[in-house]
DNA sequence: AGTATTTTTCCTGCTT
DNA sequence: CAAGCAGGAAAAATAC
């Protein structure tokens, strides 16, 4: 797990608009904007301003050794065919498929009816720092991942003054929920779970973590059937959403079903044709491309990282009797929206042109 | 906290 | 044989 310098693009290289004012000990890195990992501690100064208010800084108990374990991730170009489905992916092109990623990411609201349990949110790409990739092993494509923490002075959010208690969506990112002890989260290239300071967002399982042995021990199983780990919750965590007040908000609230997903992944041009694609727009038919690389999209929405294509068709069945699926005959992987589905005709629109 | 809805998980059997 | 498709059953997650 040595990085030498040799090993290194220069971060100008990768991604040019980024600066990078991050930790000196990891300047070897590539600064990427990937946004759900700024290790930010929330205070919440409500109980003191009376307002919405919240300050951001650095969790300061993050340890500067970026050796260790539990805080680098790994993850190879071929975990990116997986997810994407695409022979070419060029290392130049890393940081915009990884932003590309995040773009079904389920992004919270803020709910101004709760103003104060268990809501935070952490910046977007465009305020927050991001993490520091750098090249592991060229000739096998592997790439790690430092969790740094960002050099993001003490600063309000400002909550307070946004009448209806929306935000924008470049200003909020994901939603925070503390824990008493480490937070458990999975990210869309790795099939494990990784620990972190006590912060999270909107990767993070809402459940309670299992242990990476535990979680390895429900893969896999030969035999007797084992139900999914059961999980309780946490009184800390309602974890609940609800679409706020707010009229930009209430669009970003949409889209929360399979397939609503699904028809976004067709809106996508990241994902349509790639992975999922039209097979007649006028008509609704469509069909996936590569059905596991879609299921893992969807996993990663639903922080369920043993998601599959057999699972998710299951779903997608389902939607049968309630006509928002039509059935396909004779084609495999090909379904058609129904007359309880809406907004795929524009969605059908929006990638005419290709 | 309780109910209703939706999704997940697992399975058997069948089809392509 | 592998990958999908069909649904039943029941658990789990989520919405309200």
């Amino acid at each position: 797990m040595k990085t030498t310098s040799a090993d290194v693009i220069q971060s100008s290289e990768l991604y040019p608009q980024q600066i990078l004012p991050v930790n000196t000990s990891v300047a070897e890195g590539y600064n990427l904007p990937t946004p759900p990992h700024s290790p930010l501690q929330i205070t919440d100064l409500s109980v003191m301003t009376g307002h919405r208010h919240y300050s951001m800084e650095p969790v300061q108990s993050m340890p500067t050794d970026l050796s260790m374990h539990d805080h680098l991730e790994n993850f190879s170009i071929h975990d990116v065919h997986d997810v994407f489905g695409d022979k070419d992916i060029l290392l130049q092109d890393l940081p915009e498929i990884l932003n590309n990623s995040f773009v079904n990411a389920d992004y919270p609201s803020f709910d101004p009816e709760r103003p104060s349990r268990n809501r935070r949110y952490i910046p977007s790409p465009t305020s927050c720092p991001s993490p520091v990739y750098t090249l592991v092993n060229q000739s096998e494509n592997h790439y790690q991942t430092h969790y740094i923490p960002t050099p993001r002075s003490v600063g309000s959010v400002g909550y307070d003054s946004d009448q209806d208690g929306s935000l924008s969506d470049d200003t909020c990112v994901g939603q925070i929920q503390h824990r008493q002890q480490e937070d458990y989260y999975m990210t869309p290239f790795h099939n494990g779970f990784v620990t972190s300071p006590p912060r999270t967002h909107n990767y993070q399982r809402k459940t309670d973590p299992i242990s990476i042995s535990e979680l390895t021990e429900h893969i896999g199983t030969n035999g007797c059937r084992s139900r999914k780990v059961s999980k309780k919750k946490t009184n800390d965590q309602s974890g609940k959403r609800k679409a706020s007040r707010g009229k930009g908000r209430r669009e970003a609230m949409k889209g929360n079903h399979l397939w609503e997903f699904i028809r976004d992944l067709l809106k996508n041009k990241t994902t349509c044709p790639r992975i999922i694609r039209w097979e007649n727009r006028q008509e609704g038919v469509f069909r996936f491309v590569n059905s596991e690389a879609v299921a893992g999209l969807w996993g990663t929405k639903k922080n369920n990282p043993n998601m599959n294509y057999e699972k998710l068709s299951r779903a997608m069945r389902y939607y049968y009797k309630r006509e928002i699926l039509e059935r396909v005959d004779g084609r495999r992987l090909v379904y058609k929206f129904g007359c309880n589905a809406d907004g795929w005709k524009e969605a059908a629109a929006e990638t005419q042109d290709e």
